[in-house]
DNA sequence: ATACATGCAAATCTTTTGCAATCAA
DNA sequence: TTGATTGCAAAAGATTTGCATGTAT
């Protein structure tokens, strides 16, 4: 399973790397589309997931049924979730690899790998859309 | 916007105290139905909602673009998810409410109120299938 | 009576896949 | 040459929604 390098490959490692925040599929290929109208969607998809699979770009797994977002930081680092729109933010709070060693499975043979901490809560922009158009319940 | 009682609800109430471990709106569905063919998917999926909502039972968000799963237990805690066939399974770790009180949002504004601490790892049978079919390489 | 709940089918949304054509190495 | 990559359309899988009908209160 050799790389092949091709200039759709290229297009969206940078619009990842040049992209602020945390893009979604979606995201990466309207930004592309917009000057290569003939890119397939298919192909981001493709190509997200194995530059991500690289370690060439950040990958931010879908929470509460959300997209994916790729990032352009490739560190690990803790990310924080709207609940409202889903958008995703960086947090400030130094990652403890030594986690997976207090925690314990409550199913036999069941082993740990690796570890996402979430931190829920709600942008600035769906803030004030809530007082706007008076208390909406939050959906659950 | 009040709740009301019916056949309906209380099926999919006992369906999801009485099953063990963390089933899917569909295991549920799949539950009821053996014994009581006419009830609709839909229903299952609106009275799953309603009583996580309510507190009445737990839920546990969808993780990287799995399904949403629900749990009879309803105190907080954390849980594994197996990254081969999205099975969850509990963790045994105390729950760190103080948590939050750590993390800053990298963003102007971004509110936080919960957290969730997602351990991603590999259960027993998926484990076991990979050795039988040669090491299969694990998707990113 | 009122408005919440149900069942059904259709729709939504993100992501994946089959396939023939194309292109990098 | 040949196997990876592409574009397209269709498929997939989980969940939601519109709507007419049914039912709890």
């Amino acid at each position: 399973m050799d790389r092949r390098n091709t200039v759709q490959k290229e297009l969206t490692y940078d619009a990842v790397i040049s992209y602020p925040g945390h893009p979604s599929a979606d995201d990466i290929y309207r930004v592309i589309s917009s000057k290569h109208s003939t890119i397939s969607k298919a192909t981001v998809y493709r190509n997200l997931s194995q530059l991500s699979e690289d370690g060439k770009i950040g990958k931010v797994e879908s929470f509460a049924s959300g997209e994916t977002h790729y990032d352009h930081r490739t560190d690990k680092h803790y990310h924080g979730y709207c609940k409202k729109c889903g958008k995703v933010v960086d947090i400030d709070l130094s990652y403890d690899g030594k986690i997976l060693e207090k925690a314990f499975p409550m199913e036999d043979g069941f082993s740990i790998t690796s570890h996402e901490l979430i931190f829920v809560g709600i942008c600035k922009e769906c803030r004030e859309k809530e007082k706007e158009n008076g208390t909406e319940g939050i959906k659950n």
